[in-house]
DNA sequence: TCGTCACGATACAAAAATGTATCGGATACA
DNA sequence: TGTATCCGATACATTTTTGTATCGTGACGA
């Protein structure tokens, strides 16, 4: 991997239907039993095209984890910042309208579960997972406490719900994926949205 | 593989010791980036010991992930037997209690992480798993509605608490080993445990 | 104590995966 | 249009990993 001195648009798009690969492969067969070829079959290249735009499969790995992670968050930025609402009454209904902005994927989880673990082994991952796991509360947080406000609740420590939301999302997503058809698992799901809101947030009667 | 007419104790031995080395060569590498070969060096054996006891890889990891948390339940069953329930006074007590029969490590995370992964993509595994986190929810339940009735509090519905509370453990548990020395995040664990337990439960006043 | 089978070591063949070195067509820029 | 160089394909050497087949030692039953 030898830096050029002119860069060609052609390179971006191998670059990224390899990190569009690397997704699908990784998904289905695990990280670990991945290999390289696997990945660039999957793309369209041969291992050559791998060579010239990655380190590793780490490397890859780590790209592509960065860049589906990014994509995420902002998602879920542009989905709140876009929600109607108007017709929000109580905590229910805050958890009924911010529920859906962020989504349980079966693909997506087995990916972060193995870069976890991988994380957990490797302390430079382990600050980039930190950071991503604060940027996902420091996105919420601020909105569902607005909407907490807004029926008249305060939220006496932000930085504290941030953490259960997160830690709720992530426990309850495997027990939903284990079970995706079972409308009990998802509907105490939601139960627990609501009492750890209700919970974090203290009634103060009048409404903004 | 074929199935002996005589099995020795040696081979018991030998079985255990491959299990065991699994364990930490798998939360060592990762179980995608081990091999057959790391595992028997490990446990200072040869291929052939290997093949003669396993199937596979995932023959293996199956077999020790099962004996591992079926170890650690009855390790589970056995510190909730024994607490000291006296003390207890409050839902803050309740925790303290119960939290340090639930142990956070990393080593055995990052394996239920890849296995969960796993899991997710394949059917068999995937009803393991689920049997799983229901037998753990089913020893701590019980217990903690016990100490809750103790304190004057009752609760309506155990299955419910039950998915909230492993959901919370699972959740909050990649938090701290992620941060292991920041001691906030510990502390808003516990205050997460604390507010679930009385979000699930309702004050009926009189102590039994 | 002897004979038999189990069990793990060893040897071997085959397959899979890696990384590099080189080549030729494509691409950017004059 | 010419030309320099970028980029991915191809070819190759090497290493890793796998699974089986065979052998010798030692355990167990009679």
């Amino acid at each position: 991997m030898t830096t050029p001195k002119r860069v060609t648009k052609r390179r971006g798009e191998t670059r990224q239907r390899l990190l569009d690969a690397a997704l699908e492969v990784f998904a289905e067969q695990g990280f670990g039993r991945s290999t390289v070829e696997q990945v660039c079959d999957r793309a369209g290249y041969t291992r050559g095209a791998f060579y010239s735009n990655f380190a590793s499969l780490d490397d890859l790995f780590l790209a592509m984890w960065e860049q589906r992670s990014t994509e995420l968050i902002d998602g879920l930025r542009e989905a709140l910042a876009t929600m109607d609402t108007a017709r929000v009454k109580d905590v229910r209904g805050v958890v009924e309208l911010v529920t859906p902005a962020v989504p349980v994927h079966d693909r997506w989880y087995r990916i972060t579960a193995e870069f976890t673990a991988h994380a957990l082994r490797n302390p430079a991952l382990r600050s980039v997972m930190k950071t991503r796991e604060e940027a996902i509360g420091g996105a919420i947080t601020p909105v569902v406490a607005a909407l907490l406000a807004k029926i008249g609740r305060e939220t006496p420590d932000q930085v504290a719900l941030g953490q259960a939301l997160v830690a709720v999302h992530d426990g309850t997503a495997v027990q939903c994926l284990l079970e995706p058809d079972n409308p009990a698992v998802w509907r105490r799901r939601a139960d627990l949205f609501e009492r750890v809101l209700t919970a974090y947030s203290i009634e103060t009667g009048g409404r903004t």
